[in-house]
DNA sequence: TATTTATAGTGAACCTGTTAGTTAATTCGC
DNA sequence: GCGAATTAACTAACAGGTTCACTATAAATA
């Protein structure tokens, strides 16, 4: 048997549970502050970086479900933060857009989410980093 | 700006999330066999390999909140996959016991996530594992 | 063209995550 | 010993994760 499944704590699953709570209670607070969700705060994120976007492809690159999405989305258009576009040729779908509000809100919110990472970049080293982020993207494909 | 966290989608959290779920996508076939949620296969697999265990203790070892860990008792008691045991001579305590039923679950689900771990490690090289453990756990101490 | 198949989004049901608040038991400080 | 603070477990409420089913539209194909 091999060792780094030894225990079910060490396990891969959970390691990496563990660091991504690690992560987010220090991120969580700002959020919070905001009533906003680890969830709507990326999807407002990435409708920032990338632009308008069908929920299909917002809930890939966000690594939500469609179910969740749908919620999601209700609640941050109930909030102003985004609406809704038809397509132009495709009935089916629709186009999200990120509103001025939301856009807003994420001005306030990103300095001190950065400021976090930051400084975790300081503890952690760069080049650690970045041999992490490329292992877990190999470990994506898998 | 870091380039690391360039773009939401390929920021740690987010990778972390998406590294988990493609581990996940493997396993968690053979736990809705047996009807079983991730979480609750982390109990039972925790109490098997550390012995009875109070709740607070087990929710800590299984990175599962005290609310959460509740409702997922609630359920392996009526299955019959746990028993509780009052604490000795605290009693706000109690402790938590494997039944023979929940060892007799383990023991068929067992080999087959294990044979899962070791597609990961042939595919990804086990020095490779162990290194992205020890990042892991860092990260969790951050 | 008509029928089948596939896709986009939603709804429902159940479990878990998260925060806040509750109760009972224990421990601490005086 | 007695009241205050702490701790263990639970409950409640709401959001998200997961699976399944459903509707509407689009694409494939016969």
């Amino acid at each position: 048997m091999s060792k780094f499944f030894a225990k079910t704590e060490e396990s891969l699953p959970i390691m990496l549970l563990r660091a991504r709570e690690a992560l987010m209670k220090r991120i969580r607070p700002y959020l919070t502050e905001h009533e906003l969700s680890e969830q709507q705060w990326r999807v407002l994120r990435v409708l920032d970086e990338v632009g308008p976007l069908e929920p299909t492809e917002l809930g890939e690159r966000c690594v939500v479900l469609t179910p969740s999405l749908t919620r999601i989305l209700a609640i941050l258009e109930k909030r102003a933060m985004i609406r809704r576009e038809r397509h132009p040729t495709d009935k089916r779908k629709q186009i999200i857009h990120l509103t001025k509000a939301g856009q807003d809100l994420i001005a306030i919110i990103a300095p001190e989410a950065r400021k976090i990472y930051e400084e975790l970049e300081e503890a952690f080293g760069k080049p650690q980093l970045i041999n992490l982020l490329n292992k877990l993207s190999k470990l994506s494909d898998f």
